[in-house]
DNA sequence: ATCTTAATTTCGGCA
DNA sequence: TGCCGAAGTTAAGAT
């Protein structure tokens, strides 16, 4: 990885068109030949950058651009979409590389996957009477992610969310729609279960006659039998 | 901005748990507090990375972790969520900074706004009679992109993305709805208007009667009186 | 301040 | 590979 600190401008020019004005910033040169464009705020996202594959070149500094004192100029080309990035030095505080090796890369946990399987090993809390028909029921709309059947009196429809939004409640009023024109599971009632559900959705799901089922995750997984397996 | 090349592992506590096992990165700390950890592949996001406001502590290195070489510790806790990073440093093998000084920011051109503008200069590529009635016409649930008039014909309501995905569909149908309830205005017809529209989008638009239309930015922009005038 | 919507979204999963 | 949906989404604009 090499390190640049530059007085630069930047140019890009692709999906949109966009210009950086002089100023000190960092210039990140990735292994896989990105590059990315940093200032010292504004979090995660940098100013400007470019993915791979892409190739850097030094290209020629015109008369007039070395005239406003341009000193070097990269030249950063997509090689899939043809997008290019123009950055123009006007002076060079540092530069530095290092080998960083391999990366053996992020491990995580707790997003919707994992509530979904929780959720699926303890649809009680659902119903008590529920009984688990599969997760990631196929419907022609798109997949439901966990229809239960309560004996006796039809079947749930549960969309999951780590966040219960608004269009989550939209979701699922179209698989509902599909699922109760099938004379096999109608009734169909829908759950919409998340960590938290915000008021307005929770609004819209309630005047639809949606249950709204918040989840406790720690709870969930402190029930589940495998517990606290990572790490 | 301070710059460092570590052996490190890094773990994260907030929305998720997640954890880096030990390798050579990035941790680039920023000057308005936030940090990110980069590796020398992967573009654009971090590793991982904490937001600002947050604030960064040397904490005491545990005999146990001292044992297993961690030299230095960092607690990176943000203000508002709580969220917690810890990042565990085997060995330093840079440590620079830098002030880079103020930035001015980013200037951009090419979104929807801008597709917007440009189509509605250009509403015979809806139909070629339509006329315009206005941008952002206001309705009750909020505001139509494009409304057009068509002599003798009734409306159209335009919506407009860059790429139209079923999320527009639906707030489409949703203003079609409304305004065909106005009898100065009905009919509506709906046209969804996108530089790429996605087949699922397409699907249940067309299903609805509702009209696509794929838009090529280049030739709106280059039929427009104004032309290119960014810079 | 809160909420809605776009993003050069990125990223992962699955057909 | 392409499509689809989630993301510690983030970020910008509107209410």
């Amino acid at each position: 990885m090499r390190l640049v600190i530059a007085d630069c401008t930047v140019d890009y020019t692709g999906r949109l068109s966009a210009h950086l004005p002089r100023a000190n910033r960092l210039l990140m040169l990735k292994g896989d030949g990105s590059i990315l464009v940093h200032s010292d705020s504004g979090s995660y996202k940098p100013l400007n950058w470019m993915n791979p594959p892409c190739t850097i070149s030094t290209i020629e500094v015109g008369e007039a651009a070395a005239e406003l004192g341009v000193v070097e100029a990269w030249q950063v080309e997509q090689g899939k979409t043809g997008d290019k990035l123009l950055i123009s030095i006007y002076e060079i505080f540092s530069d530095v590389n290092h080998d960083l090796g391999e990366e053996p890369g992020l491990l995580k946990d707790g997003v919707e996957a994992n509530l979904q399987q929780l959720l699926a090993e303890q649809v009680h809390r659902v119903h008590p009477e529920a009984i688990l028909v599969r997760r990631e029921y196929f419907t022609a709309i798109g997949p439901v992610d966990i229809l239960l059947s309560v004996p006796g009196a039809g079947h749930i429809a549960v969309e999951l969310k780590r966040r219960g939004e608004i269009d989550g409640v939209e979701q699922l009023t179209r698989y509902l729609e599909l699922l109760n024109r099938d004379p096999l599971l109608a009734p169909v009632r829908g759950v919409y279960a998340a960590q938290e559900i915000k008021p307005q959705a929770r609004t819209l799901a309630e005047d639809r006659g949606i249950e709204c089922l918040v989840l406790d995750y720690d709870e969930l997984k402190g029930s589940s039998p495998e517990g606290n397996t990572l790490f």
